[in-house]
RNA sequence: CGCGGGGUGGAGCAGUUCGGUAGCUCGCCGGGCUCAUAACCCGGAGGUCGUAGGUUCAAAUCCUGCCCCCGCAA
């Protein structure tokens, strides 16, 4: 079959990759260059980089002109495999071919930008959706649909290469069947992108759910929090089982401490619990192992 | 020229304002205590203080150039 791929991130390229294996894929369609880091250079993006390693055709774009629609015409394809691309694709395209989004939620839940991140901090609804794209966001009907669950300690990174890996074969399924694309069922919910601000932690949440955003916000926005010494991005961690509250009768359990105990420093967060940091990272330090970090700290630390 | 932090023994930091030959918490090696230990005690190795040059009797500390790392913002 001929088809028409359009992503941007990582894992779209990783999609990219397994599906011109099966299929030819005769145009990647990928948002244009933009400027990366410090130095404000330019970068392509990573389906860009794969479609041009694969001798496949690339049209940048974030919304299509009369010439960039011809284009897609002209490239002959039967469908159009959208993963990831990060714009909406316009209905005069929609009209040119039929369009099928790769979408990692169990839609309707988590319509929008961050569906993986949202069921994970929320342990709703995560899975995979194929379902045919119409003009609004993430509402058209469904293809097929497969639940999935987290693995133990999985950062959404590590799901997301996962769920495009069996989301491709979810695909590469129904494009070899008779598919009866069927409207979405239930209460819709919202998954937007996820920013910085969003990625703070409170630690008046129990550790399950302080260790639920860390991993989801990993490693993209990732989750980060503040003490006296200034801004610190938790990389990893976990929430630690019973807490000794014995032993640790002359520490402070006000919310937000760091207790250094047995070589593993862990945060007082909500309704008794602990979480363990391992992995942190100081503005304009590298990441580093938490138990280094808090040598290097003077005095006592508590996150606000 | 977007804003900012940083490069000090293996790790994380202090010391730089007011120059005077390097400190803290660990790690490592050896020994001791202990049923045992991530605990405790004793001893030890290990540093061109990013780099090049300048000022000075003397520079990790002051001045200049260069290299490298990172956070924020986009």
């Amino acid at each position: 079959m001929k088809l028409i791929f359009a992503g941007t991130p990582t894992n779209a390229a990783q999609a990219l990759k397994e599906l011109v294996k099966h299929h030819e894929v005769v145009l990647a369609i990928t948002r244009p260059d933009s400027p990366f880091g410090r130095s404000r250079e330019l970068r392509s993006s990573p389906v860009a980089e794969v479609a041009a390693e694969l001798g496949v055709p690339i049209l940048k774009s974030n919304r299509f002109d009369d010439s960039q629609l011809k284009q897609i015409e002209n490239a002959g394809a039967d469908l159009a495999i959208v993963i990831a691309f990060g714009a909406m694709i316009s209905d005069e395209a929609l009209n040119v071919l039929p369009w099928w989004n790769i979408h990692f939620s169990l839609l309707p839940k988590w319509r929008g930008a961050a569906p993986l991140q949202l069921s994970m901090v929320t342990g709703e609804a995560s899975g995979i959706s194929i379902f045919k794209i119409d003009s609004g966001l993430d509402t058209g009907p469904l293809i097929s649909q497969a639940p999935m669950g987290f693995l133990d300690g999985e950062t959404a990174g590590a799901a997301l290469e996962r769920f495009t890996s069996k989301g491709v074969d979810l695909l590469l399924d129904a494009l070899g069947a008779e598919v009866k694309p069927q409207p979405q069922q239930g209460e819709p919910t919202h998954a937007g992108k996820i920013h910085r601000k969003d990625a703070k932690l409170s630690f008046e949440l129990t550790a399950q759910e302080v260790d639920r955003r860390v991993r989801a916000y990993f490693p993209e926005p990732i989750a980060w929090t503040e003490s006296q010494s200034g801004e610190l991005r938790i990389l990893h961690g976990r929430p630690l089982g019973n807490v000794n509250w014995e032993k640790l009768e002359d520490q402070s359990r006000e919310l937000g401490t760091v207790i250094f105990d047995s070589q593993k420093v862990s945060v007082v967060c909500g309704s008794g619990t602990h979480y363990e940091l391992l992995e942190v990272q100081p503005a304009g330090k590298k990441p580093m192992k938490a138990a280094d970090w808090y040598r290097g700290q003077r005095g006592g630390i508590r996150f606000e």
